[in-house]
RNA sequence: GGGCGUUUGGCUCAGCGGGAGAGCACUUCCUUCACACGGAAGGGGUCAUCGGUUCAAAUCCGGUAACGCCCACCA
C-alpha cells in the first residue's frame, strides 16, 4: 500500500454524492492512507484523543515472521480492532502494539529450506553466517503479515513495529534470565526431555502434540542368569522395542507374589542381542496388572524409567544420537535410524525364539508441533525455569480476577495447568534465536549469566565462551506485554508503563493458553511488581472450514482473508467473521453461507447512504437546532454544530427510540464481548428497522414538503451518522467513506476519531408510545400486503381498508394510530383508510386479526370465500390452541400465586386479545356462511 | 483415565426460565423514482435422548448417546 501525506489534503470527500455502485476495492486503499496520514492510529489520535481519559492499549499476538495471513489472524485482528477503534472513538488515548516475533524453529526451518535447495546446510555456512542469512530473510519477509494486517484495515500503531529480538527487547531478555538465574529460577539440568531428531533440538513439555496411534505392544522374553524353580526367562512388554538396546532393569511392582521370590534372590537377567547382565527389581510405579507386570527401564530413553533408574542407581545408557540413529553405545545396530533398529530388533528377537507374542496396542506418541516428527524422549544437559514458586502468583491473579478470562470457562483449563506445572525446558539446540547469556571460562571452572558479553574471564583473564544454546522463542514472547514497551532500560519506559500498563485485553487462540497467555502472566507478574499483563482475556472461537475440520496447508483446505476481502470486501469479511463470534469453541467457516449476507449487508449501507444523500437537495441543518418537542442532549462541546434530530412523527420518534436501545445494547461494559450479539444487533437494526421501515416511512416525509420534509432531513441524517458511528469498529472503509459524503456537521475530519454515541444521552429519545404505534402501524401494512398477496391484487391498487382497535387500549390505539393515517395510506396503498375502536366490517372485505388489530380489506367481487374460511380456520385453530395454553396457565394456582405479577398481568391481557380474536374469527366463519 | 465444548427448521447458527428466531436455501409475486448484492408474501422445527427441579424448561440440575477439543508417565 502506497502512502502519501498529500492525500490527506486532496482526499476527495464528495460532500453529498457516493457513486452509483458500492466498489470496496475503490475506496479502501486511499482510506488507509487518509487514516494513516492523520496519525489516528498513534496515542493522541492525531490530537483528538482526550488525555484525562483512560488509555486503552492492546499487544497484538505477535505473529512469526515467517507468517502468512490466515483466516485465525483475520479473525483476532478483527476483534481486537473493533475494540480499539470503539475505544478510541470514546475519547481513550489508545495504543495497538504491533510487531513480529522471530519464531526460532519456524524462521531457522525456513532459512534452511532455502539454503537446502543450494545443497546447503548451516553447518557449511558456519553459526555467524547463518544467522546473518536470518536476519536478511527476515529483512526481506518478514513484513508480509504487516502489509496484510493494513489490508484488513487493523488500526495498529504500524510506526512503532516491534520485533522479539529488537536490541531493547534483547536486553528485556538478559535481564530475565540473569534475574531468574540469580533467584535459582533458572538452573541446567541432566534430564529427559523431549528431542525433535529433525529439528535437533529439544521441546517444552506443551510444544509436545499427542496423538493417539495404532502400535503394538511386543512382549519379548528376557532370559534369567540363573533359573528359579524352572523358570528361566521373564516376558516385559513394550511399544518400542528398539530401546531395549538401552536397558539396564527391569523392574516389577513389589507387592506382586508373581516375582516376589525372583526379586527376594537378587535376580538377574541375560539383556538378549548385547548380552548385558541387568538386575530385576522392584517399584512401585510398576502397574502388575499391565502386560505381564515386568517393565523394561530403559533410563536414558524414557522419563519414568529415568525416575526409576535414579532409585535404584542403574546406569544411563543412551544409544541414539542426536537424529535418533542408534549409536555405537547400539553395538551392532549402529547406524540403523530408530524405525529400522526396531524391525531389526524384532526380526533378531523372533530368530532367537524370544519373541513371546505381539498384541495390537493403542498408544499416544508424541509429535513436535512444528515439524510433526515424532518426538525422542533423550538425555541431555539442558536449562530449566523451576515453575512451581512462579506459578502461585499467576494462579492467585486469575481467581481474585485481577485478570479474567472470557469466556470464563477457560480459567480451569488455565489453573488444571498451573496447578500440575512441571519445570520449563527453555535451551534449544539452534541457532536463531536469543542466545544464552551464560559464559563459561575452561580455563579455571567460572561461570555466570551477564548481562554484557565479558571479554575475558573476570578469574583468570582466559577467554570464555558463551553457551552455544538459544532460548525458547516463548521465552521471549512472555516478555511481549512490557518489553514492547521499553522496558528495562528504554528512556521513557516508566511513562509509558504507567501509562499503557497493564494493557486492556488480549485477544488470542485457545492453543497457546499455556504456551504464551500463561507465561505472561508469570513473567508480569515477576518483572512488574505484581502487575498483570492484561485485565481481560478473550478466547475467539478456533477458525474450522465448513466441516468443521481444522485449515491447515497440507489438507489444502484453507481460505486465504485476502481472497475473501478481494471477493467481498474487507468491511464484508470482518464483519462476516465478526458475526459468528459466540463463546462455542469453534467457528465453522462456511464462505457461501456467510460472506454474501455480509457483502450484501455493507451493499445495503452503502444504498440507504445513497437515499439519504438524495433527498437532502434542500437540507440545512445550520438553522435549526432545537429538538422538537423532547430536547435532545447537548451536543458535544467540540461539534457544534453537529446535527440534531428534530422528531415530529411517531415514526421519528420510534427509529430514535430503536437507536437509543441500539447504542444501549453496544454500550461499554455490556457487550461483554460478545461480538456476534454485537453484529446482529447493528445489522438487524440496520437492515430491518431503518432500511425497512423508516426509509420508507421518511418517504412520505419528505414528500409532504415544508417542516416535515426538513425534520425528516434531519433525522435521516442523524441516524444514519450515529449509525455509522456503531458500524464503524466493524465495517470501517464503508462506514468512513460515507461519512465522509453526509453532512452530519461534526467537525471531526474523520468517523475514526468522531465521538462514540453516548447511550445515557440517547436514553431520554426512547420512547414506548411511539414505539407501540409504529408496531401496530407494521402490523396493519403487513396485513394488507398479506392479503394483496393471497388475492394477488398490484401493489399499485389502492385499497378500501378499515380498521378497528381491539385491544385494552383499543381507544387509546385508535387516537394514536388516526394520527398514523398518512403512514398507513402511503405504506399500503389504501384509497380510504378508516381506523377507530368502532370500526365495522364491510360486507365483501377480508378480516385479519393481529395485534389487538382486526383489519379489514374490502373485496368486492375479489373475496373468495373458500379460500378465506380455510385461512380463518387456521388461524381459529392457532388462537384457540394459544388460547387453551393460556387459559391453562391463568387456572392454575400455582402461577397465580407464585409467578411475577407483571407474568400473570401479560397473561392475562394476552389471553383476553386472544379471546377477542378468537370470537372476532368465529364470527367472521359465521358470516362466511 | 480426567476436564471441556457441541447437539434448535434442508444448511450455518442465535436464543439460555414465561409468545420457537435469523441468514442462506425453497415456493409465489414484484424489475415502483436507495438497493434484484433488492422488495413483498409464504411453507418448513415433538429445540439429541431419559430423568429431576419449578406454577412454568429449548432455556436450570443429573444420567445417556453421538461428534469434537484439551490434559494425563501405565511400559
Amino acid at each position: 500500500m502506497v502512502l502519501s501525506i498529500d492525500l490527506f489534503d486532496t482526499y476527495e470527500r464528495n460532500p453529498m454524492e457516493l457513486s452509483k455502485s458500492y466498489n470496496p476495492q475503490q475506496i479502501e486503499a486511499p482510506l488507509f492512507a487518509l487514516w494513516q496520514a492523520g496519525g489516528y492510529f498513534g496515542r493522541d489520535a492525531g490530537g483528538f484523543a482526550n488525555p484525562d481519559l483512560p488509555p486503552y492499549s492492546i499487544v497484538i499476538p505477535p505473529p512469526n515472521v515467517t507468517g502468512m495471513l490466515h483466516m485465525g489472524h483475520a479473525l483476532n485482528n478483527t476483534l481486537q480492532d473493533v475494540l480499539i477503534r470503539k475505544a478510541r472513538m470514546q475519547g481513550r488515548p489508545t495504543r495497538w502494539i504491533v510487531g513480529t516475533d522471530h519464531a526460532g524453529i519456524a524462521t531457522q526451518n525456513r532459512v534452511e529450506q532455502k539454503f537446502a535447495k543450494e545443497g546447503l546446510t548451516r553447518f557449511d555456512l558456519g553459526r555467524e553466517a547463518f544467522v546473518e542469512a536470518c536476519w536478511d530473510w527476515r529483512k526481506e519477509y518478514g513484513s508480509t503479515i504487516i502489509e496484510q494486517l493494513k489490508a484488513m484495515g487493523c488500526s495498529c500503531d504500524y510506526s512503532d513495529e516491534k520485533f522479539t529480538m529488537d536490541p531493547s527487547y534483547q536486553r528485556a531478555i538478559r535481564r530475565v534470565f540473569i534475574d531468574w538465574y540469580r533467584q535459582g529460577l533458572i538452573y541446567k539440568g541432566h534430564r529427559i526431555i523431549n528431542w525433535c531428531p529433525r529439528c535437533t533440538t529439544a521441546l517444552a513439555d506443551d510444544e509436545v502434540e499427542h496423538t493417539d496411534e495404532h502400535g503394538h505392544l511386543w512382549y519379548l522374553r528376557y532370559p534369567l542368569v540363573t533359573p528359579v524353580d524352572g523358570r528361566d526367562y521373564l516376558v516385559v512388554a513394550t511399544t518400542r522395542p528398539e530401546t531395549m538396546l538401552g536397558d539396564t532393569g527391569v523392574a516389577v511392582n513389589p507387592s506382586d507374589e508373581r516375582y516376589a521370590a525372583l526379586v527376594a534372590a537378587g535376580a538377574q537377567l541375560r539383556l538378549p542381542l548385547v548380552d548385558r547382565v541387568i538386575p530385576l527389581f522392584a517399584d512401585d510405579y510398576v502397574d502388575a496388572c499391565f502386560g505381564t507386570g515386568c517393565v523394561k527401564v530403559t533410563p536414558a530413553h524414557d522419563p519414568n524409567d529415568f525416575d526409576m533408574g535414579q532409585r535404584h542407581d542403574l546406569a544411563q545408557i543412551n544409544v541414539f544420537d542426536e537424529n535418533a540413529v542408534v549409536n555405537e553405545l547400539g553395538g551392532r545396530f549402529a547406524g540403523m535410524p530408530r524405525e529400522a533398529a526396531r524391525e531389526a530388533v524384532l526380526a533378531e528377537f523372533e530368530a532367537l525364539g524370544l519373541l513371546d507374542h505381539v498384541e495390537e496396542h493403542d498408544h499416544a506418541v508424541g509429535h513436535c508441533y512444528r515439524c510433526h516428527t515424532t518426538i525422542e524422549p533423550w538425555l541431555s544437559e539442558q536449562w530449566f525455569v523451576s515453575m512451581k514458586p512462579l506459578a502461585q502468583p499467576a494462579i492467585a491473579a486469575v481467581r481474585e480476577g485481577r485478570v479474567i478470562f472470557n469466556p470464563k470457562r477457560w480459567e480451569n483449563v488455565y489453573f488444571h495447568w498451573m496447578e500440575n506445572i512441571r519445570d520449563w525446558c527453555i535451551s534449544r539446540q539452534l541457532w536463531w534465536g536469543h542466545r544464552i547469556p551464560v559464559f563459561y571460562c575452561d580455563s579455571c571452572g567460572w561461570t555466570d549469566a551477564l548481562k554484557e558479553d565479558p571479554a575475558l574471564c573476570p578469574v583468570c583473564g582466559a577467554v570464555p565462551r558463551q553457551d552455544e544454546d538459544v532460548l525458547d522463542t516463548w521465552f521471549s514472547s512472555q516478555l511481549w506485554p512490557f518489553a514492547t514497551q521499553g522496558w528495562p532500560d528504554e528512556p521513557g519506559h516508566q511513562a509509558e508503563l504507567a501509562a499503557y500498563y497493564p494493557t486492556q485485553v488480549l485477544s488470542t487462540a485457545r492453543d497457546i493458553i499455556f504456551l504464551w497467555v500463561a507465561r505472561m502472566v508469570i513473567s508480569s507478574l515477576y518483572f512488574q511488581e505484581g502487575e498483570v499483563p492484561f485485565k481481560d482475556v478473550i478466547i475467539h472461537p478456533t477458525v474450522l472450514d465448513k466441516r468443521g475440520i481444522p485449515m491447515s496447508k497440507s489438507r489444502g483446505n484453507g481460505i486465504d482473508p485476502l481472497d475473501l476481502i478481494a471477493k467481498y470486501g474487507t468491511d464484508a469479511m470482518r464483519f462476516g467473521l465478526a458475526l459468528q463470534v459466540t463463546g462455542s469453541q469453534d467457528l465453522k467457516f462456511d464462505e457461501e453461507n456467510i460472506m454474501p449476507m455480509a457483502r450484501n449487508f455493507a451493499n445495503k449501507i452503502w444504498n440507504a447512504a445513497r437515499f439519504v444523500l438524495m433527498n437532502l437537495d434542500d437540507f440545512s441543518f445550520a438553522e435549526r437546532s432545537e429538538y422538537g418537542e423532547k430536547p435532545l442532549p447537548e451536543a458535544p462541546a467540540d461539534a457544534v454544530a453537529r446535527v440534531s434530530p428534530q422528531p415530529l412523527s411517531d415514526a421519528d420518534h420510534w427509529i430514535l427510540s430503536r437507536l437509543a436501545r441500539l447504542t444501549d445494547e453496544l454500550a461499554e461494559g455490556k457487550e461483554g464481548y460478545d461480538f456476534g450479539a454485537a453484529a446482529r444487533a447493528l445489522y438487524r437494526f440496520f437492515w430491518s428497522e431503518f432500511c425497512d421501515w423508516y426509509i420508507e416511512f421518511a418517504k412520505g416525509q419528505l414528500a409532504q414538503g415544508g417542516d416535515a420534509r426538513a425534520a425528516t432531513q434531519r433525522n435521516l441524517v442523524f441516524v444514519l451518522d450515529c449509525a455509522l458511528r456503531l458500524l464503524h469498529p466493524f465495517m470501517p472503509f464503508i462506514t468512513e467513506q460515507i461519512w465522509q459524503s453526509l453532512p452530519h456537521g461534526d467537525s471531526r475530519p474523520s468517523l475514526i476519531v468522531a465521538a462514540w454515541p453516548q447511550a445515557e444521552q440517547l436514553a431520554q429519545l426512547i420512547d414506548p408510545q411511539a414505539e407501540h404505534a409504529i408496531e401496530q402501524v407494521c402490523a396493519i401494512v403487513a396485513a394488507v400486503r398479506s392479503a394483496r398477496a393471497r388475492y394477488g391484487i398490484s401493489p399499485k391498487e389502492a385499497l378500501t381498508v378499515a380498521v378497528r382497535t381491539t385491544g385494552v387500549t383499543a381507544e387509546a390505539d385508535a387516537v394514536a394510530l388516526a394520527a398514523q393515517e398518512l403512514l398507513v395510506a402511503t405504506l399500503a396503498n389504501t384509497a380510504t383508510l378508516l381506523i377507530s375502536a368502532t370500526a365495522q366490517k364491510p360486507a365483501q372485505a377480508s378480516v385479519s386479526i393481529t395485534q389487538g388489530l382486526e383489519v379489514y380489506i374490502t373485496l368486492e367481487g375479489l373475496v373468495d370465500f373458500a379460500a378465506e374460511r380455510a385461512r380463518l380456520q387456521k388461524e381459529q385453530a392457532k388462537a384457540a390452541a394459544d388460547l387453551e395454553r393460556l387459559n391453562k396457565k391463568l387456572g392454575n394456582e400455582g402461577f397465580l400465586a407464585k409467578a411475577a405479577a407483571d407474568i400473570v398481568e401479560k397473561t392475562r391481557c394476552d389471553a383476553a386479545d386472544l379471546q377477542s380474536a378468537l370470537t372476532q374469527i368465529e364470527q367472521q366463519l359465521r358470516d362466511l356462511g
